[in-house]
DNA sequence: TATGAATGAGTATTCATTCAT
DNA sequence: TATGAATGAATACTCATTCAT
């Protein structure tokens, strides 16, 4: 593994498990297995690090999330299929999720980046845009929309990760979409 | 002013302002205009301190929550009512509601406190267990159902104050309801 | 003794020394004996602690220099004086002076006060403008004059340092006097 | 250029500009376009790296300091052509001065080679002897006329380098030189 | 109850130097 | 000879907390 992966998985880790500030660099590199230095040789400083963090793990989440969302027939499969995919990525990498949320309201993330909301969501952003054109979809603002979708999912992911069984069974996981559906469609 | 209360009252607009972790002790006493000896007279840690805001806020809220809630007809009026009662809390008291954010996702909150989700919302627990028994509301497990109302409102308040505007409209105060009441009415 | 002067008295020791770079705070606290953050409770950062310690050196010249120059009767007595005031500094506080050499080509030192040369001598400068009026010293650029006079006196300070035997005999205490004397004088 | 006189040139530059202890190895390197690897490689150490710098300035001052000093008729035109030679390397070369200077009052010089006073004016030694045996020079220590004459001369330098316009004038530059004169003349 | 000087463990970051390629 | 990633000791400074007054 090269020396920045071992280095991202090592803080992807211990942020997951003791939150930012508890985390002190030394004990990343140490988790690595580098010497201090060469942390600060590969990220300038923590909050470039805690950064490339983020775009490495909003990386994955935006490759998988479209995932053959267009192969569906319907709108409202597409939309199941998306959620599918969000909530599978959720299951998948528990810890890129636990970084995502605690990063959103760290101090860390800058003013900019936290306002967009969670940017990588501009492809469901231009999917529902699809859904209100055909009023499928609740006239709203797009913003708001947006937002709690985004919130409703991460929810449930949260959901699911507490409550592994109930991950387990398509039941449980209809109710979940639904409740996702039925406050927003037609 | 009391000294606990000037201490309180400046550590919330610290935190708010700029992290737990970014504001040290000694700036939240000078802020009080307290000795950095009295702020640790009155609290005996800055996690002790913490937790009494968190307490102090969270009060405040319950206080709120309910109030008016059971003279209404029905039970989508009373709900509608709760709902109102507790956005109102997050325009009236904004920084409330950015401590309480920020406190859900730190690491200063106890494994505990954590899981039970929104803990004040007991009562709302309560309420929607009435809802489900009367069928009016779907029948899911209400760890779920509850989380959801709760992240669905809070991400609701973080949009009206990021839009004061729109918290004016009684039309968009009715869709952001109504995405709401949709997502689990029968 | 003062906490303060503690720590500006270590301070002083150890510059003079090792140098300033070589000097970790770490060390002054521990010389002074008080703890790391003491040192900074009193001084924000090591450059203040350096700075602070040059006005204590130069507030000391300063007020020796001038002690009985003009109760001398002419105008070569009272620079002899004055001259003598300054050598006697140097060899009394014999860590002020290496300290001021040091300080005075650091880069901690700010360009401003390189700039103005060794400012406390604007004493001397009047001193200077008098005898010039006089038409006792050389018509010259004053700026000229008074940085080589500067020059003049600490490098005899230097060498009064290295060779203390040469400072207890007034003859060559005379030869020096005179090599500056006669630089400038009429 | 070659690799090692890249580096000096690099070096003395940022040492200049910012001092030694300001100026990583690192920077060096990068600002003389060669690895880090590379610098280590021509110089041992840091330090050596400094000391090879000084021996590379003093060579220069020494090759020039004496140019055509012998083929003047009296001693004191002697002694002009070589003030006026020492200078005019000052101005001519203002970062070779201003790292002599530095270098001077640093950690970096050992206590043998600053002992020595500026060692490259052996041969301004050696013409002072001339000029005492005629008893053209006060009779007084050779160590002591040798470091005031030295540091009279540098600090003309610094004058004239913070005051290029006087460098020009004939009549200023005569005044600087009788200053000097005067203080050791018989 | 209030003060604020003192404490000292803890932490991000720097930087001269090494070494495998 | 040149490279630049890796090293790890060193260091300025922070900050929650204590305690004598």
């Amino acid at each position: 593994m090269e020396t920045k992966e071992k280095i991202l998985t090592a803080a992807l880790k211990l942020f997951v498990e003791k939150g930012f500030n508890e985390t002190p660099t030394s004990l990343i590199s140490k988790e690595a297995g580098v010497a201090t230095g060469t942390l600060f040789h590969h990220y300038q400083t923590k909050e470039q690090l805690i950064n490339s963090l983020y775009l490495h793990c909003k990386e994955r989440l935006v490759r998988l999330m479209m995932e053959g969302v267009y192969d569906q027939p319907s709108f409202r499969a597409k939309m199941k299929r998306m959620w599918e995919n969000i909530i599978r990525w959720g299951m998948r990498y528990p810890m890129d999720y636990q970084f995502f949320m605690q990063f959103s309201y760290s101090s860390y993330i800058s003013e900019k980046t936290h306002d967009q909301g969670f940017m990588m969501f501009s492809d469901m952003n231009r999917f529902f845009q699809e859904g209100t054109n055909l009023e499928l979809v609740k006239k709203m603002d797009p913003e708001l929309l947006l937002s709690m979708v985004s919130s409703m999912t991460m929810t449930q992911i949260q959901y699911f990760l507490q409550h592994p069984g109930k991950y387990e069974s398509a039941d449980v996981r209809d109710q979940a979409f639904n409740l996702l559906w039925d406050s927003f469609r037609n």
